[in-house]
RNA sequence: GGGGACGUAGCUCAAUUGGGAGAGCACGGGCUUUGCAAGCCCGGGGUUGCCGGUUCGAUCCCGGUCGUCUCCA
């Protein structure tokens, strides 16, 4: 008989229905075929709600608290900038970690939330296990000092077993605490009246938050905790629900360390997946309602049947999870990319397109799953139906991107485990492995896979080795900068922090605190050498440290008979580095100094600065909120910026930048700069930026009401400071980033200058009007190739028509004529005249050499073989042309000599031509008989090439040579006539 | 910013120590066929990314540059 938890019997000991033995993760295993091919038995009291849809779960958990007096709050988003301990929103929790530790004014002691989570600590098991996820949502509900054990305890309860709500049979449950807490243990027992059989307590490595917080730590906020678990039909129990109780503050290392909070807190978190998985009797989560319909849209386009044991069916749930974890990233604006949360979905997605691979595809294939995502989720997340275009672009160009590397690099490693297995290795080199992961991009996890599915090992510690060097390698030139970690610890052990004037002044007294050099602590310095650079540290300074893409400043740092002049500012913590040389007299650590900024240099840095901040607005502007900065070097005048964006910026598109930063610099706006906290900052809308660590509080500038950023950098009060702002260069810097380059004030007015500059001279020089300039220049460049090609140019000589209408152009029309000059000569917009000039001059030189040519008459291989002799010899008959050709190189002789070949039966053809002023060319063929016979081409025209002052060489039947003596043309041919002879032993 | 790989016909790719730039597909024309599918014959199409160096001679070697991919910072 089936032993059902309706009818076992509690009393027997161990109880029947035993809390699980202990692990960290809970899951069943995944038996789907055999379970498919007999169903589960009939249960006497089945849980009447067995087909719970998920939406309709989440919604009664996040309804119910609010019958609780629970503020229900959305999710926070699935990577919060505004957290830099972690990389993804790992919990229900953590949007609500202020809260917990009353650093915010509290407008609710309640709350209760659905929390988009994403963890990759047990990626390997996703698709082979039936509960583990990277993407994954967290239900929870939340106490601020507000209600404790006793109501978390029996709300839980009463949601998970009312009717009303999700109805489950409590013989099903069970629970466990943590092994001293009593008070939990005894609501439990007595408030809920679950039998004590069915509570286990355990210890602080399964039921404590942080996991053994008590005796191995971290210090800070934890407590115990009590997890519900639900037993189905078959298989094992499933952890549903975690109660955390924080109710200490841990203080160093046992005993008494930890120390009862004054306000406690709850924190609770529920799986929906796992939940919903319970709730509608599935045995994995893969086959609840929101995530079966994208395992069956993955089969179809992957083209493969969804056979739940076989190794495609992992396969596909691992695609199912992969490719929701990336649409719900790129949702946020989180690309793939090289580093930290980029590299994770990156990660990811390639992972999924090898899987992909695996099953056949040889083309992007998980875009197409993103609206069957995005169907699924959309009704938590109704936003996502707004972005589904822009998240398949990006998915798409990613995969293609790892289609066009993974062909070579399958290959390689199919190499790489053919030679091993030749030599009988059995471990994956970690060279290779670093080889193959910094040159076609397939991550290490993935090779180790590949490896272990060979039964190959994999060496990691190699592998990471490797990568060091490669780091060191890479890093090289910018790790030269001096200033070791020697030196540099030291200082900062007695200096905390170096006072930074810079934002109100350019100028300070200041006293010298440190002195380094040769990269070591100094007293005094006196070198005029030159030759190394020297580092002063000062108590306080004006001068700015290289910073959030701002450069350092530059500029002198004297006092009495000595002058420092420095060439660069870096920072290393709150220390200033001065870096430069010594170029007057000596100096001492002590020493009253004033430090002077270069002012003309910072001038041109502010200008860039403020420039950057308007240049991102104007692109959020044109281009949409995804164009967020991915990075930025603000130097005097000159600005670079790095952004997201999938395609290049359309010259339309980039003149209207232009024109939103030139109407805000004319609107005058005034810029401040204020430092409040991060949270106020975040709450007034302060654009936040990729991978920057924000302190708190932070600084923040604002220009009107349409720019806020949090940067440190040192900007402008106005912005019609600014002056002139001119685009420069917009480029790609990786897949989906582009780069827009731009000059301010000075720079940017020589900038417009030197592009009319070099317009008026192509014109002029092409003698046709400013705007006909691509046209004619593209038109040059085809006459010079047809000159080259075919020795004349039927249209070289006519020149480009010069219209009479010379229509002024704008300065907008100007810079897109000389761009497309500059695509049409293939060379950059400053240099086209100079490109045109010498098409000019090449033009010229081919078209005299052409008419030299012309004038000497036309070559022909019947003319050549009218003065062609016969010689006789031990082999045969053979026709023999030695003679000078008036043509224009190398290819118009070989053609001549293929021609006399085809014409004769056996032929030995040696024709010379003048090719420069100084240069001759030879070309020498043989026909096949002769070299059968054991001529030899290349030998006979390398020794008449001597005479010309020249070698050469070829194959024995077509050879050819050069020389430098035009003049001694025809003692050469002499010469290659008796040779030829003397080879052949001819008879005469 | 640095390391590595790649860049050849419209597309996919070849080209032995440096020695005559090719194939397949696509395209155009012709033939065969009632038509289709297909087959056969012929043909057009190249700044070997660009600039420079070495060399008698560079797709090939060297330097630089641009572009794409990739990794590191």
């Amino acid at each position: 008989m089936r032993v059902t938890p309706a009818n076992r019997t509690p009393a027997s000991a161990p109880a029947p229905l035993a809390v699980p033995p202990r692990r960290r993760y809970h899951f069943l295993s995944l038996n789907v075929s055999s379970r498919a091919a007999k169903p589960a038995p009939r249960v006497p009291n089945p849980a009447p709600r067995l087909s719970m849809k998920t939406n309709e779960l989440r919604e009664k958990y996040l309804a119910f608290f609010e019958t609780k007096g629970h503020a229900r709050r959305p999710s926070d988003v699935l990577v919060p900038t505004w957290d830099p301990s972690v990389l993804f929103t790992p919990a229900g929790m953590n949007q609500f970690k202020d809260h917990f530790l009353g650093k915010v004014k509290l407008e609710f002691t309640r709350a209760t939330t659905c929390q988009k989570c994403l963890r990759t600590g047990d990626i390997d098991n996703v698709g082979r296990t039936a509960y583990h996820h990277t993407f994954f949502e967290m239900l929870g509900n939340f106490s601020f000092g507000d209600y404790f054990k006793r109501e978390a305890i029996g709300w839980a309860w009463e949601f998970l077993t009312d009717k009303k709500w999700l109805g489950i049979d409590p013989k099903r449950l069970t629970v466990t605490v943590y092994t001293d807490d009593d008070e939990a243990a005894d609501i439990w027992r007595d408030e809920i009246k679950l039998p004590v059989e069915r509570i286990e307590r355990c210890g602080e490595d399964e039921n404590f938050w942080p996991a053994s917080a008590p005796s191995q730590g971290p210090d800070g906020v934890c407590g115990p905790c009590s997890e519900i678990y639900y037993h189905p039909d078959q298989g094992k129990a499933v952890e549903i629900w975690n109660l955390v109780f924080t109710q200490f503050n841990r203080v160093g290392d046992p005993p008494n360390n930890l120390r009862p909070l004054p306000s406690k807190n709850i924190d609770t978190g529920m799986g929906l997946e796992r939940t919903a998985a319970t709730l509608q009797g599935v045995d994995t989560n893969f086959h609840i309602d929101i995530l079966k319909p994208i395992v069956l849209a993955a089969a179809e386009v992957c083209g493969v049947k969804y056979d739940p044991a076989s190794d495609n069916g992992r396969r596909l749930r691992r695609i199912t999870d992969h490719v929701r974890a990336c649409t719900m990233a790129v949702h946020e604006n989180v690309y793939p990319g090289a580093q930290k949360e980029k590299y994770v979905i990156r990660r990811l997605l390639r992972r999924a397109v090898l899987d992909g691979h695996q099953m056949g595809r040889s083309e992007p294939f998980l875009f197409q799953l993103v609206p069957a995502v995005v169907e699924m989720m959309k009704t938590p997340y109704p936003e996502l139906t707004e972005t589904v275009q822009r998240v398949q672009d990006v998915i798409k160009k990613e995969e293609a991107n790892f289609f066009g590397t993974i062909d070579a690099g399958l290959a390689r490693i199919e190499k790489i485990f053919a030679d091993m297995k030749s030599q009988g290795r059995m471990t994956i080199d970690g060279g290779e492995a670093a080889e193959l992961y910094t040159t076609f991009g397939v991550p290490a996890e993935l090779l180790e896979t590949m490896a272990a599915e060979n039964n190959l090992a994999f060496d990691w510690p190699g592998f990471r080795k490797a990568m060091e060097q490669h780091g060191e390698l890479s890093g090289k030139a910018v790790h030269t900068v001096m200033g070791g970690s020697g030196p540099m610890d030291a200082i900062k052990k007695v200096l905390h922090e170096c006072v930074f004037l810079g934002y109100d002044a350019t100028e300070a007294t200041a006293e010298v605190k440190f002195i380094v050099a040769q990269d070591k602590l100094c007293d005094h310095v006196k070198e005029v050498g030159h030759q190394n650079e020297i580092v002063v540290v000062l108590d306080r300074t004006p001068f700015y440290g290289e910073s959030g893409g701002q450069v350092g400043d530059t500029g002198e740092i004297v006092g009495e008979k000595f002058r420092f002049r420095v060439a660069d500012t870096q920072k290393d913590g709150q220390i200033f580095k001065h870096i430069g040389h010594l170029v007057e007299g000596e100096l001492h650590t002590g020493m009253k100094v004033t430090a002077k900024v270069d002012a003309a240099r910072r001038g041109g840095i502010r200008r860039a600065h403020s420039a950057t901040h308007l240049l991102h607005h104007a692109l959020q502007k044109t281009l949409g909120t995804h164009a967020q900065q991915q990075g930025s070097k603000v130097e005097d005048d000159y600005l670079r910026f790095d952004f997201t964006n999938m395609s290049p910026v359309s010259a339309e598109q980039l003149e209207s930048i232009a024109k939103i930063v030139d109407e805000r610099v004319a609107a005058a706006v005034p810029v401040k700069a204020e430092i409040l906290p991060l949270a106020e900052a975040r709450k007034q809308g302060a654009m936040m930026l990729f991978g920057e660590k924000y302190p708190d509080p932070v600084r923040m500038v604002a220009m009107g009401d349409f720019s806020r950023e949090l940067c440190g950098g040192i900007h402008l009060s106005n912005t019609k400071e600014v002056g002139a702002f001119e685009i420069f260069a917009e480029e790609a810097v990786a897949a989906g980033t582009r780069r827009i380059v731009a000059l301010t004030g000075e720079k940017a007015k020589q900038h417009v200058g030197n592009t009319k500059q070099a317009l008026a001279d192509a014109a002029k020089a092409l003698g046709v009007a400013e705007e006909d300039v691509p046209a004619a220049a593209a038109a040059l460049a085809v006459a010079v190739r047809e000159l080259k090609k075919h020795g004349s140019a039927a249209g070289a000589a006519a020149k480009p028509t010069k219209t009479g209408s010379a229509a002024t152009l704008s300065y907008a029309q100007q810079k897109q004529t000389l761009r497309e000059a500059a695509r049409a000569l293939n060379v950059g917009p400053f240099d086209v005249p100079k490109r045109i000039a010498a098409l000019l001059a090449e033009r010229e030189s081919l078209a005299a050499q052409a008419a030299q040519r012309a004038a000497a008459g036309p070559v022909s291989a019947d003319a050549l073989l009218e003065k062609a002799e016969t010689i006789k010899h031990a082999a045969g008959e053979t026709t023999v042309v030695v003679a000078e050709a008036a043509v224009g190189g190398a290819n118009e002789l070989r053609t001549l000599i293929d021609q006399i070949r085809k014409k004769t039966k056996s032929s030995a053809v040696l024709l010379a031509a003048k090719t420069g002023e100084d240069a001759v060319t030879l070309v020498a063929g043989l026909s096949r008989d002769l070299v059968d016979a054991g001529q030899n081409a290349g030998n006979w025209v390398r020794e008449v090439a001597k005479i010309v002052g020249g070698s050469g060489g070829g194959k024995p039947d077509l050879a050819q040579a050069g020389g430098k003596q035009p003049g001694k043309i025809g003692e050469a041919l002499e010469r290659a006539r008796a040779n030829l002879k003397a080879g052949l032993g001819a008879a005469g």
